[in-house]
DNA sequence: TAGCAGGAATACT
DNA sequence: AGTATTCCTGCTA
């Protein structure tokens, strides 16, 4: 079945975790129910690819590119034909992020057996990389889908005719069956008020499966607007160490901002740099010319290096904002404030 | 050889 | 002005 997202068979990762996925259990456990194959999840990279030889790799997500560049011509005019108003340009340009490292960081792989507290928090790790992981693919898909239908992100704020485009857009994507018809009445607020129930009474063949689709929806939509109120409500002082995306601020980003940025992301980045004691801050660099190369990127100095990435940390030593560890090692820093 | 430390000049915002 | 970049010398593992 195609959909965006694929969640570990085990279902130990769908459990809501410490680090606060917002995704219901129900919901994501009937993704679960509807996909689940993946068993090597650690070679899946978190980039769409268009290269069709890849396709055939067991992965996290049906890329968007497939969706977007093959059937879903057809598909689009459809909408547009029901809705009236889908605008299907501009074609989404691949998302210019810096490359990203396509491997799970997986410690102890190849390498000596763990003892079993160690062990312990590399799987507790794993839960959190691949929870992250999806949760991320989640947003992103629906990022896309919002573009493509001209639609919010919010279910709450849809009309009568944005429901219809996304019941479409479900349907397509989860091979159901058309049942726009059966809530066609609908508008945003209305979905949102039903329960599992109603959808079943609405439709019984899928209405269970749509209701799950509209629950990580609201999800997500809860998650971006809880995101904005903690943007708006934030000192200046705790700026430093929040949680907020610098990418998103229009400021200039700072390199310490960067490195936390990379470190926040394990499933993109764990391979490149990585919490060594995240509790005290502590993160070593993992593949320098790598992440000289993705802070290049992002300032925009093709010239960048390790040796000038860490120049600019070690001016950080002064503003006790990042320093060496107590007991120092190569390419080993630490966060002299951690989250 | 790569990484580390820090001075100094310069560029950028 | 603050921050980052660039280049440098010298040191260490």
């Amino acid at each position: 079945m195609a959909s965006p997202v694929r969640v570990h068979p085990d279902s130990a990762l769908l459990q809501p975790t410490r680090s606060g996925s917002v995704f219901s259990e129900s919901s994501l456990a009937h993704l679960k129910r509807e996909e689940m194959d993946v068993e090597n999840l650690e070679l899946v990279d978190s980039k769409p690819r268009l290269d069709s030889s890849e396709r055939g790799l067991t992965g996290l997500y049906l890329s968007c590119f497939d969706m977007l560049f093959t059937e879903e011509a057809a598909w689009l005019v459809r909408v547009a034909d029901s809705s009236g108003s889908v605008s299907v340009g501009p074609r989404l340009e691949p998302c210019p992020e810096p490359e990203q490292c396509p491997v799970i960081d997986s410690p102890g792989l190849g390498g000596e057996p763990l003892s079993p507290g160690l062990e312990d928090q590399v799987e507790e790790r794993s839960l959190e990389q691949v929870q992250s992981l999806v949760v991320g693919e989640v947003l992103k898909d629906i990022e896309t889908a919002c573009k493509l239908l001209n639609i919010t992100p919010d279910p709450v704020e849809w009309s009568c005719g944005n429901v219809q485009k996304w019941l479409l857009w479900t349907e397509h994507l989860y091979r159901l069956p058309q049942v726009g018809k059966a809530f066609q009445d609908l508008d945003g607020k209305d979905l949102c008020a039903m329960t599992e129930e109603d959808f079943r009474q609405r439709s019984p063949q899928c209405g269970d499966t749509l209701h799950a689709h509209l629950d990580i929806w609201k999800s997500a939509a809860w998650m971006k607007q809880r995101c904005s109120v903690g943007e708006s409500r934030i000192t200046a002082g705790e700026e430093l160490w929040s949680e907020a995306d610098s990418s998103c601020s229009g400021q200039p980003i700072h390199l310490w901002q960067f490195l936390r940025e990379l470190l926040l992301k394990p499933h993109s980045y764990g391979r490149c740099i990585r919490w060594l004691n995240k509790e005290k801050g502590i993160f070593k660099i993992e593949d320098s010319a790598h992440v000289a190369r993705l802070w290049g990127l992002r300032k925009n100095r093709p010239a960048m290096n390790y040796d000038k990435l860490s120049r600019s940390i070690r001016q950080y030593y002064k503003k006790g904002i990042i320093r060496k560890p107590d007991v120092s090692q190569r390419l080993v820093y630490q966060f002299v404030h951690p989250v």
